[in-house]
DNA sequence: GTGAAAGCGCTAACAG
DNA sequence: CTGTTAGCGCTTTCAC
């Protein structure tokens, strides 16, 4: 008993059980180097590495050579299930390149001073942004210290930056030509609140895809608020309208919606006006989020693609330092990724009746 | 223009700029001997430090004390949200302690077998582990290497390793109680799986808290999984069987479901019953998994602290850590912390209708 | 209190 | 192809 901790084997022990230089075993077990090293030689080191159980010890790696091969990734909360996306993808992609994320958020207490700190003591080699642009102190300490920075899910206001965010046109476009291809003309807008930049976004975007079908809005509702019951207030307000007008524009068959929250509160408004979805009204809503799956019936609407977003931010980043690594700093372009959304058809649309 | 990454400051530059050793500033910088130092060096060093905007390297650091400050944190995956809690409340408290999270998934894409070598080789000084036991491979590579865990949310069948876990017995009490205390008497359980130790647990706990107040369930439905379409079969033929008998046991007044997703499927049923929640039936349900809080009406159920579970686990493997650094490995007893869990009380229950 | 010197484990010239 | 040598930046004896 009594296992105290056995400690590290050393590129030295394999080294010596292989009776070679260390020099060698460091070159043999370096994918990029091996072909230097004799065939016999190189069978006798991997031997021994295996054998002895000898794991490289990247402190000292990045020590000698000045980059650690590790990526901040930081986000403003790791609850989130959108965020939870992007680490992941982010993970996924940075491991597969051979480099290490360090997953940092801003509610772990400490100071925004601090969390910069810490990373840069890390001595990351570059970091993936997901945080909200009201966080930028943290990206500002970054940038001074040489960090080459990639932004998820928001752009960059000086265009420097490289950056991978969601369309927003294409994304209204897929929910507009779904329920145009079910054969619906008659296509009610549930607009989030227009004093924020994705509310005015998604709305013109809704616009200009009907227009595409040289359609107009059969209505627009405007919710003041992302909350379910804006959603069903604004909702059954257009369906007041749509009683008391005659015109053919009044009578809609489908609500687009600009948000999940906002087509969950639709439905509580088809439910109290006792219309069926998606018998009496189809329903579209925008995001996917958790659950909404499960509710009755689940919910058709468009999936951000997060994961692939994270998975992207990393390539593009590695990309770029390695380029930088390369060619010197010299002036390398900032990409700007559009990313493109996909239709998640559930139970809340169908063809109008006729 | 063209800053071509300037290189990180030294403890060597600070010493040079302050004019004194190196190893007085190593001192100066280290809130732990910083007290050796005299009052006027030790400001001079700091205004240098600061003025200069010195970062320790945390790779000299660890390479040069065997001890990395950094801590694994093993999650199956990033994006459920129980694991973003457990990730957020661990981030939360080893920051506090001075150690640095290294966020792991087994949803990287890499092999089991490379999960634990890239841990391995970033010398991590301890691991958190949330993964199911069926990756219990990358566990035994770790405690093999000697690296110290602590488990949560689930249980060491060894017992050797401390763990922090939800206390079921409470859990199913706290909706039990507040059934009962609502003036329920005739209570349905629907529980889970029976196949999975988490199904079988909360079915005792169940039946015990029930028994706490001289009570024995209503009827019991049995789902064969955690689906929300399992979940309405079994309430539908409760329902069914209601009807078929007459004995007082049989007209229950609330459901008590495993999970919220049961729950759920109880929501579909009383749909398709004809009865209304609360007013006919009340239902309460376990785990408060997000949105739930969203569906008509909003679910009462029972809330795991799982950011608390993860800053106790952080604790507790520092603690143990430390420890260990000072008496040598000499027996050190496991602990397992059972975590309290809160009563959410939504609209989905109500007193019976006398 | 402070300085000097050694070395953690690894990589990268430079030799041969 | 393989060995030699010199550190990367830091902490930690041991002197003084």
């Amino acid at each position: 008993m009594a296992s105290a901790t056995p400690r590290p084997v050393t590129l030295r022990q394999v080294a010596q059980h292989a009776g070679v230089h260390v020099s060698t075993v460091s070159r043999a077990l370096d994918p990029e180097r091996r072909h230097l090293i004799g065939e016999a030689v190189l069978a006798r080191v991997e031997a021994s590495a295996r054998e002895l159980g000898f794991r490289p010890n990247y402190a000292a790696a990045s020590l000698r050579r000045g980059r650690s091969m590790s990526i901040g990734v930081l986000v403003p909360n790791m609850t989130n299930p959108v965020m939870g996306q992007i680490m992941q993808g982010a993970e996924t992609a940075l491991v597969k390149l051979g480099y290490f994320p360090l997953m940092v958020s801003m509610r772990s207490g400490a100071s925004t001073q601090l969390v910069a700190e810490r990373l840069l003591s890390q001595r990351i080699d570059g970091v993936i942004v997901a945080t909200a642009p009201q966080e930028d102190v943290i990206l500002r300490t970054l940038l001074e210290a040489g960090i080459h920075a990639v932004l998820v899910n928001r752009p960059d206001k000086l265009g420097r930056l490289s950056a991978v965010i969601g369309d927003a046109e294409h994304a209204m476009a897929l929910s507009i030509d779904h329920l145009h291809a079910l054969g619906h003309r008659r296509i009610a807008l549930l607009a989030g609140p227009q004093s924020i930049l994705s509310g005015t976004q998604r709305l013109n975007a809704a616009l200009k895809a009907l227009q595409a079908h040289k359609l107009k809005p059969a209505a627009v509702g405007l919710c003041d608020e992302y909350s379910r019951d804006a959603g069903r207030r604004a909702c059954l307000q257009l369906l007041a309208s749509r009683k008391s007008r005659t015109g053919a524009g009044a009578r809609f068959t489908a609500i687009c919606a600009a948000n999940d929250i906002l087509a969950l509160g639709a439905y509580d408004a088809m439910h109290e006006a006792g219309l069926a979805i998606p018998r009496d009204m189809s329903i579209v809503g925008q995001n996917d989020i958790p659950l909404v799956d499960l509710v009755s019936p689940p919910l058709t609407t468009v999936r951000v693609q997060h994961h692939e977003m994270g998975m992207q931010a990393a390539r593009i980043l590695i990309e770029e330092i390695e380029a930088r690594a390369a060619n010197g700093a010299a002036g390398q372009a900032s990409k700007v990724v559009l990313f493109r959304h996909e239709m998640v058809v559930r139970g809340s649309t169908a063809a109008p009746r006729s």
